[in-house]
DNA sequence: CACCCTATACTGAATATTGCAGTAGAGTCA
DNA sequence: TGACTCTACTGCAATATTCAGTATAGGGTG
């Protein structure tokens, strides 16, 4: 039987239809650019190619460089038509794995200390990736979009996440503050405080800009 | 070898500590309130108390409910231990899945209904999850809280969700006004409004409330 | 009252994905 | 010349998801 088609093998054929890719390429620039849409490892994003080439959807060869050889991958017409009509397919659902909100929830079997550390550890990680994404919008203005045809694509990819990563600090901050006024992080249940915030929540209101 | 404890080990164990559950139960619980915290499998979430039995962190014995048995699971004095040193340790980084980005991304191998249809689907997604955490939120109002003495963790995990979802959603707004201008998906490359956005992000600033 | 549908209550097996270790050449700096 | 980093992968074990299958209980409908 042939491999399946996931929706990682759709996202390596799409890099692939920019224009030929050796492996290491394809998967660095796989983590690189679709991080925060389709996290995938570096095994899996190795072993695509060669699902691909075995549907038709690419050709391989390899090319010396420098007494080593690598694998250069090139999509086909086959590749090209699978493509588009993955288009018209349905969209999987979004999903969000945020260990740090886990933790939240089970606040009340650790200290303080220990929901605020898994706090700041969240807020390190998003903030690193808030101002990678900024730097990279910065280096698009000096004419560095490696596909400058795309840019418009790119930029309404970053406006999403620089919204998410804003929105986020913005939310950690707030939790911060409120995670001060608690004296621990057992059995408060519903404090005034809590009641005014889920009087606000259940009309849809935002607790954070107040 | 005995199992390794995963971190979704550690959130049905927390889970455990509140109540003792059914196989049942614990999934369907675990599937509804972690949802956007922790999303897994039902199989996992199936299999997951029976490792904790192996690791003597819960025991296990059948009960009848009308005929058919179901295996009831308690938390055990080192099943409080194992989830008290699991507070300490580092939290894993997020990860954020959504095809439809990666769809927005390489937009350009399809039409632009294709790319709206896909932002109609997460948007769909979000609107869903959105409506049902502000109703579950007005639940708690009416003293609707399973656990009453945890709701202040709830509340700040609920405030989460709830930014999130109308960042995502004034965000799909912001992108189907942006593609509506879009003559076509292909090709636009470095236009006056995509540098203007660009700039925008450049200075961490957003492009929506404009 | 037979039939259908939904909820309860799971398990086995195939497939998908990750993590980790291992292999090996090239370039650089001390 | 040795150590370290980057390139350029592969194999294998462990982990997780998907899908199909099994089976009972209870409620509503024709």
């Amino acid at each position: 039987m042939p491999p399946r088609m996931t929706t990682s093998s759709y996202a390596v054929l799409a890099l692939l239809d920019l224009k030929p890719w050796t492996g290491y390429e394809l998967t660095h620039q796989a983590q690189r650019s679709l991080r925060y849409a389709w996290p995938k490892s570096e095994r899996l994003l190795y072993s695509e190619p060669k699902k691909l080439v075995e549907l038709g959807y690419a050709t391989t060869h390899q090319e010396d460089s420098g007494g080593r050889t690598r694998n250069v991958y090139t999509i086909t017409a086959e590749g090209r038509d699978a493509l588009g009509m993955w288009t018209s397919t349905q969209t999987q659902p979004p999903r969000l794995e945020i260990e740090a909100l886990l933790r939240l929830l089970f606040a009340d079997h650790g200290s303080r200390e220990d929901l605020l550390r898994a706090l700041a550890e969240f807020a390190s990680d998003i903030g690193e990736h808030h101002q990678a994404i900024v730097e990279l919008m910065a280096s698009y203005l000096d004419g560095g979009h490696p596909f400058p045809q795309r840019t418009h694509l790119s930029v309404l990819f970053a406006t999403f996440q620089i919204e998410m990563f804003k929105t986020i600090e913005r939310w950690i901050e707030f939790a911060r503050d409120e995670i001060d006024e608690w004296p621990t992080t057992q059995d408060l249940g519903m404090t005034p405080r809590t009641e005014t915030l889920t009087r606000l929540l259940a009309q849809d209101q935002s607790p954070l800009n107040q």
